[in-house]
RNA sequence: CGGGAUGUAGCGCAGUGGUAGCGCGUCUGUUUUGGGAACAGAAAGUCGUAGGUUCGAUUCCUACCAUCCCGACCA
């Protein structure tokens, strides 16, 4: 491609939309614009890179013998009732744009598409002979994103690679998960990523275990927690940990203490001289269920742990038929405001203690009457403990469960893991912390949608069984921009070879000299010709705004043919290290094709 | 949705109760030609939208819309 017939327009000026570096590049370098919030359109060379990404992804399915297939983005409604997801998604999750045709019937824009993938599983799966099998697709998808953000991170539609599989056992669909597993890495390596495989939360999308492949990135929105021994590493909404040691409660007698000013557990354990460990601390949450039911849910969890509100919201989600809903739409710390629509009188914030009574809440449709009681695994071991008293300026000592307080029967695992917490399968491993961008995720889902929309296949007994699934998706799209987030430098993008838009750019300082014009058209069209993809920068500008412009989109290697053409030879430089040296002309085709297909 | 901010030329910004300017970019010409050239000239804006206050609003007020940032959601 010549740059003189390239749409192609750089930015000197960060744009004022973007805050992140990879965002603030692809809109100055000119391969992004945005159309709408979240919404982007992919100019010629992203649409490059994106095929570039794609064509690897579908490679490396292609090797574990997936197939290929394109599904409908525009989605009928009763599948998704069929499924039960219709109303989360539409209403209660949300991501879902759905729209009503001219015939009043509904119909949404898939954010994803395990309803009909199991709607063809249903129609065409009939026995096990069929199976296992592995069906995937490269498409946009539409997500109603409550906060899209930073350029292709997180769009309202964007380009994604999922795949379904559908098994006979659960044996077969952790086969098929395994080599998922490496297909991802594969896929991540030859894109040239640094990345990250961990344990993940599962989330909406449902089933058993699930991974998350990291692209490491300081600007990520994902916590990792890991040990350096390389044996474990998750997300840290899913990562476990040993708890610190507990530190023996200095208090042997159960009394009431005056306490004033002690509202964090930092300024209580200075007051009391204690450690944090021989403290209960009670928090109060508030969830909103689907079917509109406002729950407040007390936890007590030692004093120097968290909670960790994904493992918190699992843990709701599982107790909803109490409620006779089927998941939560919201949950959060209320604050005064919040609190107010609910207490019946002032709660003693700071000070609460596992019994607070349900008389704090007020009698109102709508809101449970009583206190949903939970308390985490490392607080149920303390004795004589200290916590609140219920009132403002007052703390109770040396308490314990049974003696003092009842137990919640709900006990449960919400503490956060921390960096620096040691490790589950090896205590002398402390957990190391890195942040990273969520570039894919791979889950067993188990019978969940084969069981909700009837597709079964007739096993060797002749018996009907539910088909066991998996599903794995790649954001192709967000993987993009993740590279660039994780290689770049003051002068622009450092594209990785493989997914480069092209592979080399040749550059004609003076474009006046029609002798190097001469060199440089023959060195393109034989660069070209030999599966070196190149560009020209044959514009009529000068030498600086060429160079600027190379540096800046990110192109491997450029090649100048200038000063050095009177010895023969043309100035090879590489991008990413900014290594120069002078090649003599013929051997230039050679040696780059060389070095891209080592790449 | 809660909290914060911003909307003025293609981009980045300044500014004013009397209807606008700067830098970059764009176009023309001359010179220049290996790290975003210099000079001369030119084009380009219903000052986010709709109301209101006012003799007069881009400026003050109100509402709305859009965009960005912090939280819950997710590839």
């Amino acid at each position: 491609m010549r740059l003189s017939q390239m749409l192609l327009v750089t930015l000197r000026e960060d744009p004022a939309e973007a805050e992140i570096p990879s965002h603030k590049l692809l809109v100055r370098a000119g391969y992004i614009r945005r159309i709408g919030s979240g919404i982007y359109a992919y100019l010629p060379l992203m649409w490059r890179v994106l095929q570039k990404v794609s064509q690897i992804v579908r490679e490396e399915m292609d090797a574990t013998g997936a197939q290929e297939s394109l599904l409908p983005q525009l989605q009928p409604s009763e599948l998704w009732q069929e499924s039960g997801r219709w109303d989360t998604y539409t209403k209660a999750e949300g991501i879902m744009f759905s729209l009503i045709d001219r015939q009043e019937r509904q119909l949404g824009l898939g954010p994803t598409h395990e309803e009909v993938i199991t709607a063809i599983a249903r129609d065409l799966i009939r026995s096990y002979r069929q199976l296992p099998l592995n069906l995937y697709q490269i498409q946009s998808k539409f997500r109603d994103e409550i906060r899209p953000r930073f350029g292709l991170m997180r769009g309202r539609e964007f380009i994604m690679k999922d795949a379904y599989s559908f098994h006979t056992d659960e044996e077969s669909l952790k086969k098929t998960y395994k080599d998922m597993d490496v297909a991802y890495r594969n896929i991540l390596s030859r894109c040239g990523l640094e990345f990250r495989a961990v344990e993940a939360d599962s989330g909406a999308i449902g089933g058993s275990g699930s991974q998350e492949f990291m692209i490491l990135a300081e600007a990520g929105e994902d916590e990792i927690l890991y040990t350096k021994d390389g044996k474990y590493a998750a997300n840290v909404e899913k990562a476990v940990s040993l708890p610190a040691d507990v530190v023996t409660s200095p208090f042997s007698s159960y009394q009431k203490l005056a306490t004033p000013d002690t509202a964090t557990i930092a300024k209580l354990c200075d007051t009391l001289k204690c450690s944090p460990t021989a403290v209960v601390k009670n928090v109060l949450y508030e969830t909103i269920y689907d079917n509109g039911i406002t729950v407040l849910v007390l936890i007590s969890i030692r004093g120097d742990e968290d909670v960790n509100e994904v493992k918190l919201q699992n843990e709701l989600v599982k107790l909803a038929a109490d409620y006779d809903a089927s998941t939560i739409i919201a949950l959060s710390v209320p604050d005064a405001d919040a609190q107010q629509k609910w207490s019946s009188q002032p709660l003693p914030l700071g000070y609460i203690a596992p019994d607070i009574e349900d008389s704090y809440i007020s009698k109102k449709e709508n809101i449970a009457p009583q206190f949903l009681r939970m308390v985490d695994k490392t607080a149920t071991d303390l004795t004589n403990f200290v916590t609140g008293a219920n009132e403002s300026g007052y703390h109770l000592v040396g308490a314990n469960w049974r003696d003092n307080f009842a137990l919640p029967k709900l006990v449960v695992d919400v503490r956060i893991a921390q960096k620096g917490d040691r490790a589950f399968h090896d205590p002398t491993q402390t957990l190391q912390s890195a942040r990273g961008i969520e570039a894919g995720h791979i889950f067993q889902l188990g019978t969940k949608y084969s069981q909700a929309m009837g597709a079964t296949y007739t096993n060797e007994q002749g018996k009907n069984e539910p088909i066991w699934m998996g599903c794995y998706g790649i954001g192709v799209s967000r993987l993009a921009q993740a590279a660039v987030e994780q290689s770049y430098d003051e002068d622009g993008i450092i594209w990785p070879v493989a997914i480069a838009p092209y592979h080399a750019i040749v550059i004609i300082p003076n474009i006046n000299d029609s002798e190097k014009v001469q060199v440089a058209e023959k060195l393109y069209q034989e660069l070209n010709a030999v599966g070196v993809e190149t560009l020209l920068d044959d514009r009529k500008e000068r030498a600086g705004v060429k160079f600027k412009d190379s540096d800046l989109i990110g192109i491997p290697y450029r090649i100048t043919v200038g000063r050095s053409l009177s010895e023969g030879k043309v100035e090879v430089v590489t991008r990413k290290t900014k290594e120069s040296q002078d090649i003599p002309l013929e051997e230039v085709v050679s040696t780059i094709k060389n070095w891209v297909g080592n790449c």
